[in-house]
DNA sequence: CGCCAGGCCGTGT
DNA sequence: ACACGGCATGGC
């Protein structure tokens, strides 16, 4: 999946924002939120000297709230960013760089602690704005394992489905590629996100599909043995 | 207009 | 455990 996708859509140069934090912004931002929206909530942000954390912190959560409207579910998501702020501050002293030295099992624990953070909000925080090697799943590589069967059916969307997915992508690039990780997880699930808008939308749209070809043929039987 | 978006959470069963 | 609905806004 990951070769046939990069050589239909090519690197993807992600996570699209400049510094961890904006990254973490926009985990949450994006939250069942299309992209655009997001930009325009960032955009909002970079005009009110809010898109670092010391320029965040100087807001009070209304007035963050009214600067995220555009991307959606502004009280949850302002109340969400705020806690999560505070986590920061109090268990690392508000550096990124601190919290990025943190066992990932125990970071995975923590944020999945904090309102607002599901597993792939988590993941996306651990894997682009932390370095951590570890894999994004994402309602679009539901629907694509769906649709190609590489997963027994019915692919319901659940917190235990999610946990498959994460631990088949895991399982796939250690068969595959153990040394490099981190990178192909970055990658995966960027090109993931591109196939699937172009292709895996809540409704198909299947012509011109790169994987609808290389999936089937190639892999489609090992990965389904493997769980 | 209606459908959809890079989820998460509370409630009922 | 799982189904189901609410959450809010803007793009297409």
């Amino acid at each position: 999946m990951h070769d046939a996708l990069l050589a239909a859509y090519g690197p993807q140069h992600w996570w699209p924002a400049k510094t961890r934090f904006e990254i973490i912004l926009g985990a949450y931002l994006t939250q069942n939120t299309a992209w655009k929206s997001v930009e325009r909530s960032l955009a909002n942000l970079r005009a009110a000297r809010a898109l670092s954390i010391a320029g965040l912190r100087r807001l009070t959560q209304a007035e963050l709230a009214a600067l995220i409207r555009p991307s959606g579910f502004a009280a949850r998501k302002s109340a969400a960013i705020c806690a999560f702020l505070d986590f920061l501050e109090c268990e690392y002293a508000g550096s990124l760089n601190k919290m990025s030295a943190a066992p990932t099992a125990m970071l995975e624990q923590k944020l999945l602690a904090l309102p607002g953070v599901g597993p792939e909000t988590a993941h996306a925080i651990l894997l682009y704005a932390l370095g951590h090697p570890i894999p994004v799943a994402d309602e679009y590589l539901r629907r694509i394992c769906e649709r190609h069967h590489l997963l027994p059916a019915p692919l319901v969307k659940n917190h235990r489905t999610y946990s498959q997915l994460h631990a088949l992508t895991q399982l796939a690039f250690a068969a595959e590629a153990p040394a490099a990780h981190r990178l192909h997880f970055n990658e995966f699930h960027a090109l993931t996100v591109a196939v699937g808008k172009a292709h895996c939308g809540r409704t198909a749209q299947c012509a011109g599909c790169p994987l609808a070809f290389d999936l089937g043929k190639n892999h489609a039987p090992a990965i389904h043995r493997s769980q």
